[in-house]
RNA sequence: GGUCGGAUGGCCGAGAGGCGAGGCUCAGGACUGCAAAUCCUGCUACACGGGUUCAAAUCCCGUUCCGACCUCCA
């Protein structure tokens, strides 16, 4: 364990195994969530590109994640589970309910260009495996049954617990956020619970070796990520705030389990602001990719954005940035295809060499804007031909994924934009300029853009 | 209170002892009937106070301010 950046190796030689921890679908997920998933999807991409193979594994998390900020104003944690509560409110069978957040889950991430996973898992059907696992560290005495039939994981049992997240067992204590309310069947404050007794609660409950209940977030991972990676994380994925106390909980459970550390890397992805703030239902400015679309951006606009900042660095995104790299994407596509037309030269020695300078920044540090810092140089140097351009831009995309060869469809056009445009074309014919510049303001308030080039007008739909 | 990050031009943001990142906005120019797009040019900054050095945005000491995490979260 240590906090340096480290080179990332294949333990097991044949392919880089590696497990992000997934969202839990009782809501959509926010443009935030959807950054650190995309983090997921540019390790995928590179370590293909560079010719190694990948095992990648995102759980879904359905059960056993209690509540957080449903509740205003913020109290002690509740113990309510998300997907129960949600299920609830929009009076839905849970399942249900879970099941239509993952679709929408695949419906987003496939918009942002992330590319799918070996395996998706779910909580509520890896129950079998949290069983084994429970079992498994009861046994070596690093949990053990409360008097409320719920098991515990001993935090004092595991030695270096906090080394993940530099939290220190004595100074755990205070929990200065929130008056801590003990929880009797505890041995110690820092303990947790790995199976939950059902108590009240009648739905997504599983009989257990200890009784009725559900399972605890934490062991749901360390559960899957074992069993779908072979016993080995070469790289563990997550949001910052999962650092602790998730991702560190789950460090002493696998690790005890298997009597070795279990996880190579653990990549944290920074937490995106909107606006200026952290993303909260309360400040009401949750952004989502369905709020963009309908705005009129390409999704892959923001997928530009994020990899225009760096992935460990906290980001403050705004519609502005949007636009932008709109405005970006559009810009390339054009360009590739007129690139794409240019006389083809010999010179597979400079495209290479190009190419390798956009993904040594990449492979140093996944240091997205340098090696889009390079890519925009490349568009501008006016000593690269145009199709060794065409060919940088092509090469590169299969990790950017960014649809550089798209050829931009014309959107439908409204009836009434149709006749103007006529209308207009036909003033132009006559020199009518004032009668043109009339009928552009009024395409434009249709959000329809007039462009006149050398051939005659032109129009696209904007945002 | 503990731990860890920051502070750079109108805005966003890299860089990490000398060689002016880049983007966005704005202004000027080319092109155009005019716009738009595109291209060219311009705006030249490193929180504050000390210190080290031939040379500091970068290193050291101190100060101020901001943020994150501290058993909710991507």
């Amino acid at each position: 364990m240590s906090r340096a950046q480290r080179e990332i190796v294949i333990s097991d030689g044949k392919a880089l195994r590696m497990y992000c921890c997934g969202p839990t679908v009782y809501r959509d997920a926010h443009v935030g969530n959807l950054r650190t998933f995309l983090l997921g999807d540019l390790i995928s991409r590179l370590v293909q590109v560079s010719g190694f193979s990948m095992h990648n594994v995102q759980n879904i998390t359905d059960v056993g994640h209690m509540v957080d900020d449903l509740h205003e104003p913020r109290e002690a944690p509740s113990e309510e589970d998300k997907v129960l509560t949600q299920a609830a409110m929009e009076h839905k069978d849970p399942f249900t309910l879970a099941r239509s957040y993952e679709a929408k889950f695949h419906k987003d991430i496939a918009r942002l260009g992330i590319r799918s996973f070996d395996i998706y898992p779910r909580a509520s059907e890896s129950i079998e495996l949290m069983f084994a696992l429970i079992q498994k560290l009861i046994d070596s005495g690093h949990a053990y049954v409360g008097e409320d039939e719920s098991v515990y994981f001993s935090a004092n049992s595991f030695e270096s617990y906090g080394a993940l997240s530099g939290n220190k067992l004595e100074e755990l204590v205070p929990g200065h956020r929130y008056e801590y309310v003990g929880d009797g069947a505890k041995r110690f404050h820092a303990d947790w619970a790995l199976w939950k007794a059902a108590g009240e609660r009648t739905e997504m409950v599983w009989e257990s070796p200890w009784g009725r209940g559900f399972p605890g977030w934490h062991i749901e991972c360390s559960a899957m990520s074992l069993h779908y990676l072979q016993s080995h994380v070469d790289l563990h994925l997550g949001g910052i705030d999962l650092r602790f106390p998730h991702h560190e909980n789950e460090r002493a459970q696998s690790n005890a389990a298997t009597l070795s550390e279990v996880t190579d890397h653990w990549v944290h992805g920074e937490h995106l602001l909107f606006e200026g703030r952290k993303m909260s239902k309360s400040a009401g400015n949750v952004l989502l990719l369905e709020d963009l679309v309908q705005a009129g951006y390409d999704p892959l606009a923001l997928r530009l954005v994020f990899m225009e900042n760096r992935y460990r660095s906290q980001m403050d995104l705004n519609w502005e940035q949007i636009s932008a790299a709109h405005g970006t994407l559009q810009r390339w596509r054009s360009k590739y295809q007129e690139w794409s037309k240019a006389e083809l030269h010999n010179d597979q020695a400079i495209v290479a060499e190009l190419i390798e300078s956009i993904f040594e920044p990449l492979r140093a540090d996944l240091d997205t804007p340098k090696a889009l810092l390079k890519l925009r140089a490349i568009e501008r140097d006016a000593n690269i031909s145009d199709r060794t351009k065409a060919q940088v831009f092509e090469s590169v995309d299969k990790f950017f994924g960014l649809d550089i060869n798209r050829v931009e469809v014309a959107k439908e056009l409204p009836a009434a934009a149709e006749e103007l445009l006529t209308t207009r074309e036909q003033a132009r014919k006559e020199r009518d300029f004032a009668r043109s510049d009339q009928l552009r303001d009024q395409l434009l308030e249709l959000k329809i853009k007039v462009i006149d080039g050398p051939s005659g007008q032109s129009w696209e739909v904007i945002p």
